[in-house]
RNA sequence: GUGAUUGUAGCUCAGCUGGUUAGAGCGCCGGAUUGUGGUUCCGGAGGUCGCGGGUUCGAACCCCGUCAUUCACCCCA
């Protein structure tokens, strides 16, 4: 086994996959920029303590941090234990929205707002890999600042709906509402327990109603709590019919009366767009999310979800600008990837040469790089073959290299400014002058 | 951070209850009257059996450790 590897979690891309990649890419950028967002690049480290804190406890756990420059260890105070922050003040950055809502803090007296900025950059998190989770892998994230209507919210929504349409991807945008579970949390007795009661709510569909009912216990709720808490182990049915139960439910509440409402005027605009359904049990972990949260789920494939976002009230608070609300959505590239492929859903454009120009001789070597000269000019991808090896040779590698056509250009044929090209797939072979190559139909026999 | 899994040629793998110079397919390189490929035939190169210890007359195989892979948990895209 070879030590030439990439690192834990990561990977190479090979031609066909960065075509791929890019293939989903030009289809968000160009929703993206339909919905008239702008393009944006951060970094890929920040320092450090404007990522730490933003993620919970787990989350500065996954931060990669680098390590200082320099004879850094002289000044630390206890060398045989010191300090994270005595060692590393920079990090990589782990997700794309604590970077933006930096820049967004810096930039706040001159931004327009509502101010749309879309992203697609790598991010890192310090994970155990697994299926469909890497170490350094895409987000591309659309996001609104400056609004806090709802109709931000709808059109985030039409968007998830708009590519996946476009894609070709089945998928169901998956809605709820923080302050719904803001409110189930209050009229059950919670306090501040909130998450704890989401963390283990959101594993509804993994583990069942009694895992969930064990969990919380196992986070030390109340046999009381825990009965409290039943109504949103059984929410089910259709969408109004839930919100109606909800309504009832959490009719004490403030927030939770909110949230319903909220919900109730989001999903019947969302719906007119593409497929949607309101779940109770979805959380999210990222906790700086304070209204409606999405998760998109690719319904005819085994994968975690393909995409995430919702409201976060106050992003921009912890960097001194508060009273900027933000609602925002992300793709999971790497996973679309995914999931494109295990549906035959995606193209395989093309991208390797078209056609390979045989060297007959050194002699015949100027000739042959005039009409690779040539086919260029045409537009036509080419390789010119280096070296005057054996032409069965030559033949292998244009076959190998994916090329349709060889172009055979030697003495005989720089006789008569012509060029031989035989098509690969078929056999045939037709004479063309120079001049002619721009019309040559390339696609023939395909 | 936790649990399990796997680690033999460039790739995919075989290798019996431990027993000589560790094999196959594919790939790679060369050749079969050197301006026309794919098929076929012939020949060739290529392995510290992940690494380090231990048991044994003898270890790819058994034991311990370690590193790496993959999968799952935690958490998340």
């Amino acid at each position: 086994m070879s030590q030439a590897r990439p690192a834990k979690g990561t990977r190479d891309f090979s031609a066909a996959e960065v075509l791929r990649r890019r293939y989903v890419v030009g289809v968000l950028q160009s929703v993206f920029e339909r919905y008239g967002f702008a393009p944006l690049e951060t970094p890929s480290f920040e320092n450090l303590e404007t990522l730490m804190g933003k993620y919970g406890e787990e989350g500065d756990r996954l931060i990669f941090k680098i390590l200082r420059s320099g004879d850094f260890m002289k000044s630390v105070a206890n060398p045989t234990q010191p300090k994270a922050s005595e060692l590393a003040d920079k990090a990589l950055r782990y997700d794309l929205t604590v970077p933006f809502a930096r820049y967004v803090a810096q930039n706040a007296g001159v931004l327009a707002m509502p101010f749309r900025r879309y992203q697609i950059q790598p991010v890192w998190r310090a994970d155990n890999p697994q299926k469909g989770r890497f170490r350094e892998f895409y987000q591309c994230d659309a996001d609104v600042v400056g609004s806090t209507s709802l109709w931000q919210e709808v059109e985030l929504v039409a968007m998830y709906h708009e590519a996946f349409a476009t894609l070709g991807l089945d998928v169901v945008v998956r809605v709820n509402h923080r302050g719904l579970l803001a409110g189930i949390a209050e009229v059950a007795g919670l306090g501040d327990r909130l998450i704890d009661f989401t963390v283990a709510l959101d594993k509804l569909d993994k583990v069942g109603a009694e895992g969930v009912r064990s969990e919380w216990r196992d986070r030390g709720f109340t046999e009381a709590q825990c009965a409290a808490l039943e109504p949103a182990l059984t929410a089910s049915g259709g969408i109004q019919d839930t919100l109606t139960q909800m309504g009832k439910w959490l009719s004490a509440s403030e927030v939770g009366t909110k949230a319903v409402a909220e919900l109730t005027w989001l999903v019947e605009r969302a719906g007119r767009t593409g497929n949607i359904a309101l779940d109770v049990t979805l959380a999210r972990g990222l906790n700086y999310y304070t209204g409606c949260i999405f998760e998109v789920q690719a319904t005819d494939v085994a994968m975690g979800s393909v995409g995430g976002g919702g409201r976060y009230d106050n992003l921009t608070g912890i960097f001194g600008v508060p009273g900027l609300s933000g609602v925002g959505i992300s793709f999971g590239l790497d996973r679309i990837v995914l999931c494109l492929e295990e549906r035959n859903r995606m193209p395989n454009p093309a991208s390797g040469p078209q056609v390979l120009v045989v060297q007959f001789s050194e002699a015949e070597a100027d000739y042959a790089f005039a009409v690779a000269t040539d086919l260029r000019a045409a537009g036509i991808r080419t390789v010119m073959y280096p070296e005057p090896a054996k032409i069965k040779k030559q033949f292998d590698h244009a076959e190998r290299i994916g090329a349709q056509w060889v172009a055979l250009a030697g003495a005989s044929e720089q006789a008569q400014d012509t060029v031989q090209l035989k098509n690969l797939h078929t056999g045939e072979q037709h004479l063309v002058s120079r001049s002619a190559l721009g019309e040559f139909r390339w696609n023939q026999g395909a």
